[in-house]
DNA sequence: AGGTGTTTGTGAAGGGGTGCACAAATCGCG
DNA sequence: CGCGATTTGTGCACCCCTTCACAAACACCT
């Protein structure tokens, strides 16, 4: 976090939906607590159990209870949550009630999958543009979208309003095209790019690097193993290998 | 974290590496500057100061030498770090100093890309074998590695030693596939499936979910929208929120 | 209506992480 | 050899987050 709100800024009661600020923790989870409304939803449920759900997204139920308090009163005690009354709560703080659209910059081995991937849509993101520097690619349809040049980001930011940027691009292409989505106006991006951006404040980035999640996979595999050799020292339980971050930061981050 | 560790249990000296234990906010941002490091080391320098490092890494200067201080005392006072050494010593203590096997299992779209992701091999893993569930698929050849049936997981890793498991199936399938590499020996997953996998005490679990990072920039993009068109109580600057979370976090990992 | 069982919402305690600010340590130079 | 400049390593205070535990609130049953 590179700065504290003002304490009193937000209060601002009167608004429409008075944005209720939440803990950053809190809005990394919502997305998880969304997936599992809507998989209890197809399953028939109507309502939920703070326990029900916790369990359902990988929580503590206590947890799960205060993130959902942040959002205001949406559960009836002796009963639980009501699932459709939730995810419409959660759709709207997280800004999902609007299909949001994205433009893909790098349609290489990793754009092409993303350019591919249908989990976007069925959770309320429509990828409205392919875009490469490479001219070769210039051109090529992709999942039924045609590949534009980068030097168009103006024209296509003007006619689809883009509201994310994914960078897909290998490292050293990377904050060129972050410098130019920056300039069309984007203020959000998500970047694949193993490397730092620097972007202007009022630009969130978040990053994700699939080798540094293997990385850290790598150490606690290193660690497990470097345990399992020792002769144990007095604790008799190493093989279970309590220690654990098993399956608790783990299973949802990003958390990290 | 699931549990603390027993205070006294990992004094230990005398051991070959004697694990330092560190915290796993700091094992979560190692990763960073050893990829920050190399691009140091390949630009020439040899030394780096604490405020260098932190700035490639994207990191403050204060927390970056916190974090190498529980690896020990690898810099010099006055000089700053020997950037060969700490690359020789993160990758030491992230287990990376042997090349680290990975099976894919789920050669779909994702799993298609990450099968051809160069990221991999440049960091010290090497993607030994390609699985799916469909018969179908199985014979496919993939960046030269044939695609075998699932069925087929305790040969391939009596074959080759498999040391973490990458799971790119759709959800439904996700956790019957965990437990099958979980039933072969494999003690760490990294989830693509968007689902909460459940897996013994022991087994590392890490979820990367593409849709969750872009529902939290949906979230900041929406909480700004909200702002702006508010006549500004008294705050301004929106603050880009270069800071992140653990794992798969803003700017830098994951991490959240 | 009243009692009972269940579940939410939250106060409070504790742990961990972050960043400031400074002392200790090292280098280079006169 | 001593001094100043530079940079590390860390004690400390603060803040956020997590977790426990419990009172308040609601539904259901008799």
């Amino acid at each position: 976090m590179s700065q504290h709100r003002q304490p009193g800024a937000s209060g601002r009661t009167g608004a429409i939906p008075a944005l209720p600020d939440l803990p950053e923790a809190t809005v990394s989870r919502l997305p998880e607590y969304l997936r599992a409304l809507h998989a209890l939803a197809d399953a028939g449920h109507e309502t939920v159990s703070s326990e029900g759900l916790a369990n359902a997204a990988g929580v503590n139920s206590a947890k799960l209870r205060k993130d959902l308090s942040h959002l205001g009163s949406y559960g009836t005690r002796g009963v639980g949550y009501d699932v459709a009354l939730l995810v419409d709560q959660i759709s709207s703080v997280l800004g999902l009630t609007q299909c949001r659209t994205v433009a893909l910059v790098g349609v290489g081995n990793l754009g092409h999958a993303l350019a591919g991937y249908d989990g976007f849509a069925n959770r309320g993101f429509r990828i409205a543009a392919l875009v490469d520097a490479d001219r070769s690619r210039v051109g090529e349809v992709i999942n039924g979208l045609v590949v534009r040049h980068v030097d168009e980001l103006p024209q296509i930011v003007a006619e689809e309003s883009i509201s994310i940027g994914v960078i897909a691009t290998p490292a050293p292409a990377a904050q060129a095209v972050a410098d130019q989505l920056v300039a069309v106006g984007v203020t959000s991006i998500l970047n694949f790019a193993p490397c730092v951006l620097s972007v202007p404040d009022g630009v969130d980035v978040r990053k994700v690097d699939l080798a540094i999640e293997l990385q850290i996979l790598s150490f606690h595999e290193h660690r497990k193993a470097s345990l399992t050799a020792l002769p144990a020292t007095g604790g008799s339980a190493l093989t279970a290998l309590p220690g654990g971050f098993a399956a608790t930061d783990t299973q949802e981050a990003i958390g990290t």
